[in-house]
DNA sequence: AATGATATGTTATATCATAACATCAACAAA
DNA sequence: TTTGTTGATGTTATGATATAACATATCATT
């Protein structure tokens, strides 16, 4: 069965549990999203469907909407890149740890990874003796793959 | 002493020792860099400049001494926040170790820590498994401060 | 159909950043 | 002293990311 089929069934029975609705249009978004290996950002996934729909949709909608799927934690938005990416976990039942993402700065490609939590916990503990606390355990790391990296070789 | 005097001196021997030089317009804005508690966008360094002084200073001025004093190790760019803070280890003799950012999301508020070396060496591995590797390993961590988060109750 | 809530459209503008080219100042070599 | 070179700064234009404010459309319920 196709994957991202099935994801996108997951993401919806996801939305009815919380009453929100997983119009055609952000569904559509969510799924560009999943396709894409790369982040994105919220002027791409407007170019993407704007090339492949008759209606087109307005940058606005894809913020909107962006922000939508951040709240039903379809998405991630990464503040180090300014672009989005699908979550890697929507149809797994388990709750899963924190995400930590490694964004290459030149071909923007993401990989979600966990960090042990004791390591994460020692960093949180750092993080409260300076009287701060993490918004989100979420660590974003600027990173080169080693694709790009063998190629600026 | 004054601090920021002192520190100023370091820098300037620093950049005599790279044989760049710290220009007054450099050296104002590094600066009002050390006497903000908070990261400053380049925008906000142009108008703090700007009000302070007859000659004013383009936006695209600032950008460039912003990269310059970045490649000489005197201010680091947040790429969280989009926006810039003056080392807080210019005076020191010894090589210091990595820096690794807390920004306050509601404030701007920034400390700069460290964490220990078996702590980043754990999510170095981690990274390099994945295919990856850090640009530098410098983490920049989305926070809030203990004051903001008293304000928000 | 009328209502209220949610979703989307529209226009304008704020904010962050870079490109491209011009000019100026400092300084060493002729 | 002039000239050439380099680095610093000025100027103008524009790209890229993001939000505000208000209008309109659609859906679910009565």
């Amino acid at each position: 069965m196709n994957e991202i089929k099935s994801i996108l069934e997951s993401a919806e029975r996801q939305c009815e549990k919380n009453s929100s609705r997983l119009t055609p249009k952000r569904k559509k978004i969510l799924q560009e999203l999943l396709k894409s290996k790369k982040a994105l950002s919220a002027y791409e996934i407007a170019d993407i469907f704007n090339k492949k729909s008759t209606e087109p949709i307005p940058t606005m909608s894809v913020y909107r909407i962006l922000d939508f799927l951040e709240e039903e934690e379809l998405v991630h938005k990464l503040k180090l890149a300014n672009k989005y990416i699908a979550c890697s976990h929507i149809s797994c039942s388990h709750s899963h740890s924190i995400p930590q993402f490694l964004i290459c700065k030149e071909c923007n490609e993401v990989s979600e990874i966990s960090i042990d939590i004791d390591t994460m916990k020692k960093i949180q503990k750092k993080v409260e003796d300076e009287n701060y606390h993490l918004v989100k355990p979420q660590l974003e790391m600027h990173c080169i793959c080693n694709i790009c990296d063998q190629l600026n070789k």
